[in-house]
This record gives structure tokens, sequence and C-alpha cells, in this order.
RNA sequence: GCCGCGGUGGCGGAACUGGUAGACGCGCUGGACUUAAAAUCCAGUUGUAGAGAUACAGUGCGGGUUCGAUUCCCGCCCGCGGCACCA
């Protein structure tokens, strides 16, 4: 038994004080930037899972330094948002307080798992002197029209008392507490994400390293489709109706044109709508649904027609009554539609439910003779549409757009499903958005020498529910003269949104005590991009767009070299709990980390993390697998203290294992394949012991028992570090060279056969690698069990696969 | 509904570009040590038949390609994740 908990902390320890883990400067050598998702400081504490993600980077890291690379391997802290804001209030303290507690037990226990961190490059986003960036940055948006303030209905979440952008919803409610969100028109920023949604989008194209299912994620969120606007003139009226639509090859069917309620034109044209009553009370009902109601896939369909109103197709000057509905969105395309029931399938309940003329004008190019129930959507070939008739569907997109922007009745579009990114919270824990609003000159900027705008410190920071945030109630901070003009104005109140700070955080780990710039050129360009950035997958669509998005900014303002932060991204799997479930104090199954430190090891901690299965899949909690991966750590140390003589009798075949050991656990450890490198080291952990309790002596000499040391030193730092002191080695480990694997010696000078029967395998056979293939056959023809099955047998074929097998077919 | 990922023993999982399915670990069974237990060590552990050699079946289901398929192709079923009235 080793004393796992004597050993690390006397390492945690040396480490610690020596700096060991200082980032390299020698800009001479080849950077390695390798990145963990930075956590938010909760007041829970780190449960078993958050580290997995971080032991692998560690992991990394850890392998990049022994193969000569300049690592950096930074870690910080998330701090601002609503999570830390409401922790606070619940538990009667200051978020500043309780953060900053929050922080220390965190660091705590990312301590204990000796995690090689350089810690004098720790960031918080809740610093002032980090935060006058993220201010500056914003300045640099607003100046570019990136930043922009809107009163438009958006997102508020009734408990949590604060507007919310799309990415802070799931399922219609709010991300964080759950409750069903409301819309509200209120002022607020907005950045303007959409400027850069085709860039978002093609540039994933540059980025062969990001796995395939986030790159997905985000494609889908950002929702690029192409097709036409087209004006439907209305008569009696200079308005006309813009609406969207991707297949305007339909646009014969058209037998009606959908508002959405909240259309700009109802209220203009309510003087011309004869039945405005009846509009009316379909707008009241409207407004009383949730979004979560008005999205139900399973609701009805319903709506109203507007009396008196028409549009006029320009395809074939057809004049179609007009309905308001509210399965038309108004904040995707233009808020109206062109509706084609032949070929839509919610145009198609609609016009059934209202018994509005159905009429096809695509034929399916097969099986066109079928009567449809509903409508149909795929593209065929045009019926009944003019001089675009017997046109395919994709033909007549192309001339049809040609025709519309020829004779001025429409243009081709792109729309885009991702909206600007609402960035203003009316909450106190953020930090303040650096503008000023003067009654003679409107808004102002901060002036940048004047950044940080710091967050004053309030008696009273519960959220108003007013749509301000509680710093309006501060006038000594509000009150302030114009930079301008010198006149009477008062701060903006609102802060940033809980993203903001981790948009760029990445960046300021390069030089973290700069305070002229958030970054210098000269360290900006020697370490950037980010090479590996691990973290979870539910930040596909949140996080790493947005953070996209201010570094191509940045980019294109000259702060950055790169057009694209991370080169590589893999996301980690969640740990669930022993039953299956997610680790959660509702269900009482949270691993606390400290006690497994405590109780095993962190070393065992760190094994069994890795080892329980493909990195970024889930994994349920085992303490009997933590005791397993413990065992396999005893067992290594019993193997330096068991034979004190250290007698060598050379063995051929432990050499040879070591060896394609060596070459596994670094081939493994670089395509994150953890699992199988703990696989391969249990193996020779396991040969190594059979032989040493065998014969009282080492298979090979104590270099290359030091190589193994090595192999194992980025998984168990701790406990390879005191066995490597002990094995009488210069120096950490952690600043040794990776050792290189013998080709020579993994090369097996015995194949092993298997000899097959129409494929099925009857017999194997042990020969020199270098066996002609004429001997193979005749060897393996010969063999007993062969023999019998070839008996009276013709041989129509024989397939031979040198070094691997024989097959006989008969 | 659309997109992505996955389905292998009692469990987590392994298997390179088609070539011994079940590595490694957990659990379980039997044994050794012990007054006893824990720990440790040894043996076994996909199913069926057999004392055994061995034989047959077997990687979600049904087909196909191939000398040979967990791996490739076609058609399904199930699970997980994301998006979802996006015109």
């Amino acid at each position: 038994m080793y004393d796992h908990r004597a050993l690390e902390t006397k390492w945690q320890a040396r480490w610690q004080e020596s700096g060991l883990y200082r980032t390299g400067e020698d800009k001479n050598k080849p950077k390695y930037y390798v990145l963990d998702m930075f956590p938010y400081p909760s007041g829970d504490g780190l449960h078993v899972g958050h580290p997995k993600g971080y032991i692998a980077t560690d992991i990394i890291a850890r392998l990049r330094v022994m193969q000569g690379f300049n690592v950096l391997h930074p870690m910080g802290w998330d701090a601002f948002g609503l999570p830390a804001e409401n922790y606070a209030l619940k538990n009667k303290t200051q978020p500043r307080l309780s953060t900053d507690k929050n922080i220390v037990n965190f660091k705590r226990q990312l301590g204990l798992l000796g995690f090689s961190y350089d810690w004098d490059r720790e960031i918080n986003t809740t610093d002032p002197e980090y935060y006058r960036f993220t201010q500056w940055i914003f300045l640099q948006m607003w100046r570019h029209g990136l930043a922009y303030e809107s009163f438009a209905p958006i997102n508020w979440c009734p408990s949590c008392q604060t507007g919310l952008a799309n990415e802070d919803l799931e399922d219609g409610c709010c991300e964080r507490c759950g409750t069903l969100v409301e819309q509200k028109p209120m002022r607020q920023w907005v950045l303007k994400i959409t400027a850069y949604a085709d860039r978002l989008l093609t540039d994933l194209d540059k980025l062969p390293d990001w796995e395939e299912a986030i790159k997905e994620m985000q494609r889908n969120w950002i929702g690029r489709s192409e097709g036409a606007e087209i004006n439907f003139a209305i008569p009696g009226s200079t308005e006309t109706i813009a609406v969207f639509t991707t297949r305007l090859d339909t646009i014969f069917g058209c037998t009606y044109v959908v508002l959405a309620p909240e259309h700009r034109l109802v209220e203009e044209l309510k003087d011309k709508i004869k039945n405005w009553p009846d509009v009316l009370a379909y707008l009241t009902k409207t407004k009383n649904k949730t979004e979560l109601q008005r999205t139900d896939l399973n609701k009805e369909k319903s709506g109203v027609s507007l009396e008196g109103i028409f549009a006029i197709n320009p395809f074939n000057n057809e004049k179609v009554p007009v309905y308001i509905a509210d399965y038309v969105l108004n904040a995707y395309g233009t808020g109206a539609v062109m509706a084609v029931p032949a070929h839509d399938e919610r145009d198609f309940e609609f016009a059934k439910k209202y018994d509005l003329p159905i009429r096809r004008v695509i034929k399916p190019l097969t099986g066109d003779a079928i009567e449809l129930l509903g409508a149909f959507t795929g593209d065929g070939r045009l019926d009944d549409s003019g001089e675009f008739s017997l046109l395919l569907s994709a033909d007549a997109r192309v001339k049809m757009s040609d025709w519309l922007e020829k004779n001025q009745q429409g243009s081709r579009k792109i729309n885009f499903k991702i909206k600007d990114w609402v960035y203003s919270r009316q909450r106190y824990w953020g930090e303040p958005i650096p503008l000023i609003h003067c009654e003679a000159c409107g808004v102002v900027p901060v002036p940048e020498e004047q950044l940080p705008v710091t967050l004053p410190e309030v008696a009273n920071y519960e959220p108003t529910g007013t749509g301000e945030s509680p710093l309006a109630a501060m006038d000594d901070w509000v009150n302030v003269s114009c930079p301008q003009c010198g006149g009477p104005a008062h701060r903006e109140t609102n802060t940033m949104p809980q993203w903001g700070g981790s948009c760029w955080y990445y960046l300021r780990y390069l030089d973290p005590h700069n305070n002229k710039e958030l970054v210098s050129k000269e360290q900006e360009k020697y370490w950037s991009p980010v090479d590996l950035y691990v973290g979870g997958a539910e930040h596909a669509t949140r996080h790493l767009i947005y953070a996209r998005f201010w570094h191509k900014f940045l980019f294109d303002i000259g702060v950055v070299s790169t057009d694209e932060p991370f080169i590589k991204l893999q996301h980690v799997g969640l740990i669930m709990g022993e039953d299956g479930r997610k680790m959660s104090k509702r269900w009482g199954n949270v691993i606390n980390p400290d006690d497994m430190a405590e109780k095993y090891g962190a070393d065992a901690l760190r094994v069994y993390e890795m080892f329980m299965g493909p990195f970024d899949q889930a994994a349920a909690w085992n303490t009997n697998g933590l005791i397993g991966a413990r065992k396999f750590l005893e067992k290594i140390y019993l193997l330096f203290v068991n034979n004190p003589e250290k007698i060598v009798l050379a063995d051929k075949k432990l050499l040879a294992l070591l060896h394609k050991t060596i070459k596994k656990v670094g081939e493994d450890i670089e395509n994150f394949h953890f699992n199988t490198a703990v696989s391969a080291l249990m193996i020779l952990v396991n040969g190594l012991t059979d032989y040493q309790n065998e014969f009282h002596a080492w298979p090979f000499s104590a270099a290359e028992y030091a190589s193994f040391l090595q192999i194992l030193s980025p998984l168990a730092p701790h406990l390879s570090e005191e066995l490597w002191e002990s094995l009488g080695q210069e120096g950490s480990i952690y600043k040794s060279t990776w050792p290189n694997f013998r080709p020579e010696l993994i090369k097996d000078d015995v194949s092993i056969y298997i000899i097959q029967i129409n494929g099925k395998l009857r017999a194997q056979l042990s020969l020199a690698a270098e066996t002609s293939e004429a001997e193979v056959i005749a060897t393996a023809a010969a063999e007993p069990n062969i023999v019998k099955w070839l008996e009276g047998k013709e041989i129509k074929k024989t397939i031979f696969v040198a070094g691997k097998l024989v097959n006989f077919v008969i």
C-alpha cells in the first residue's frame, strides 16, 4: 500500500515551490496552446464530472511539454452572470464576496488533482482589469455599428427578471431557472451577429479538426436559406406585402397571403379592414398565448381573414385574399408568406380548415397519377404556371428569380435563422455597458482612457423587474456629465450577459498582465490560435458561436491575426451518477472529487476517469472502477519496491511489449483514446508483475523502467514523479524528454497464422516471419484439424494474406 | 418532422485500411491464505452440447456483396443529442 495522501501533497507542494508549471518563454520552440472551457465557480463546488475534460487537457499538455513544445495551459474563472447573482441572493451575501469565496474553493479542488496549470496567468472575468477590455471590445463594436439600441419585443424571464437572448432558451423556457419566457418590448442593446452569419457558416469548412456534429449544430442554428423576396401589391394602397419563399417555383399555386399577427401592415391597413373587431379579437387572443403555446406543433392552425384587403401575385396578376395567422412568425423573413396549400403542409392544413382553394402546380416526377391527400412538398415539374410550365423546379427557381429582378417585382434573398444577440441584462452582476446617454448628444461612448467603468458596490442589487437594472437607482453613479458636451447625462445601466466575458478570455491568457491592450501583438502572434479546446457540447450554439463572432470582429479590426480562434475542438462526454442519471443535488447522486482523491488518490481518479470509456461519450460513475484504477497503481508501486536489488534478466518479449506500449500510449493520447492507453499500460504492468513474481528480477534495465514511468506520467503524475526520483533520475519527470519507441524491437519475428476453412477459423499456426507463402500453405494443410476438414474435399481456392491467414475454400 | 451520433457478454467497453469477436477493467463463481472477515493471490467466466479435444449459434432486425462482414451496401427497428410552424 502506498500512502497516496502523503505522496501527492508532497509533490504538489514541491511543484508549486519550484514554479515547475510556469509557461515556457523560449520563443524558438514550437508552441502548443491547450485550453479548457473555464468554469463558472458555483457555490456547490466541482463534482466528479467537471474535471474529466481538465484531466484530458492536462494529459495532453504534459505530453506536449515532454515532446519539446512550449505549452500554454491556463485556467481562470467565468464569474459574472445570473447563477452567481442568484446564488448570492439566496445566501444573502454580495455577489463579489460569494464569487471570491467560490473561486477559492474551486481552485483548492483543482489543486488536489495535480494539474499543470500556470496559475500566474489566472484570469477572472469579474476583475475590473479584465473587464476593462470586455468593455473596450464592446465600444469597438459600437463604433463599427455592430452594437445598436433596439425596442423590439424580446424574451423576458419573469423569474430572473431580465431579458434573454434566443440562445438562453430551452424549449421556450429560461435555460437557467426553467420559467416560461414571455415576450416583452423593452429597450435593449443588441449585437449584430447577423452581419457575420455568412462567414460564421462558411468558415466552418475551414475547421477540419472540429467534430462534424458540433459544426452541424452551428449550421442548423445559423440556418441559412436561399430564396426570393416578392412584392405583392395591395389594390387601393401604396403599401406592398413582401413575402419570402424558398419555393418560388410554386408561386402559381399561391391562393392567399398570410401576415404574422404582429406584422406592421395590420395596424397600417386598419382603416381598410372591414372586419376589424374580428381581427382585433384574434390579435388579443394571440397576444395572450405564450411562446410555447404558439410554437406547439400539435395545435390546430388558426387565423382570420382581413376583409377588404387583397394582394396581387405579380406572376399572374391574380387577386388573392389576405389572412393573419399565428403560424407565421413575424421575426423570420418578412413576417409574411405566400400560401401554397398544394405544396406546403402548413398552408394545406390552414386551407382545409378555412376552405381555401388548393391549386396544384408541381407534378411529381414519378407516380403523378396518385391523387394526393396532403401537400406534395417535393421538387417536380411545373404545371399550369404560365410561361414557366414544364420547367423542373430547380430551373424554374432560377428563371423566375431572373424574371422577378428584371421586372422589379422582387429579388433573390438569403435569410438566416440566427437573430441578433440581445446583449443587455437588467441585472446587477455583469459588466457595465460603457455608454452614456446625453440629452443633447444622444448615445456617447465612455472615453477609452476612462475604462473600466467599474461596477459600483450597491446595498440592494435585487432585480427591479421594471426593465431597468438595480444600477439605475444609484444616482451618484448614474448621473455624469457628457464626455462630449459636458452637459447633463446618465450612464447606461443595463449590464452585459453572462456570455460576454467568455467571448475573448482565451486571448487574455496570452498576455494577462498587460494593462495597455488586451493582448500585445507579439504575444498574440506567437500563441494564437488555440491548438486544442476541450469542453462540453452544450456550448455548441452559445459560447462557441459568440466567441467565433467576436474573434472575427477582432480580426477585422486588426487585434488578432487569425480569423478563427480554435483549431481543434473536442467535446467531453458527461459523467452520470451511479444510477445513470445526470449528477445533481436533486437526485442525491453527486460524487465529490475531494472525497475520491482523499480516499483513493488523485492519480487513481485521473486514471479512472480516462479509463471509463470513450472520452466523448457519457458514462455512469462506478466507484468499483475507481478502486480498480487504484489497484493498478498499487501494482506499479510494487514493481519498484518489491525488487530492491533490481537484478536484470533481459527478456526480449517484455522489452518488445514496452516499446509497443510506448508507441501506443503516445498515439492514443493524441487521438483522445485515453481508455485504450490505460488498457495498454495495464497489459504491460500485468506482464511485468508476472515476470517479477516469477523471477524476482527485472526484465529490462532501470533506464527502460524510467521510460515506462514517463509514459505513465501524464496520466498519473504524482506516482510517476515519486518513482522517477526513487530510480535516481535527475529533475522532474515533467521536464524529461518523451521516450522514442524502437521500431526494430517492435517487429515480431514470428507470425501467428490463422487457418480457415471457408472463412471459419479451424487452426492456428505460429511460423517464422520470413516463411514463404508455399511453405505456410503446406504447413497449414498438414495441421491435424485441417487435414480432417480437407479429407475427401476439393480445394477450390486458397487465400493467403502474408503474416495473417490462410483460407481454404472447399 | 429534419439533422447528427450510437446499438457488441451480467456491466463499462476493445477489435488497425474487411481477416482469431469479446482485449483491459468491473462484477460474479470456485479455490488458497485466515479462528473469521477484509485485503491479497490462483483458476474460471458469450450461449448451447460435451469430462475434454471440439462442434454449432452469436456484434439491434431482415436482405445483399465477399473466400471471409462488428467493419461495406440496401431496407427497417430502437436509444441518445440538437433543431423544430424558419415559409
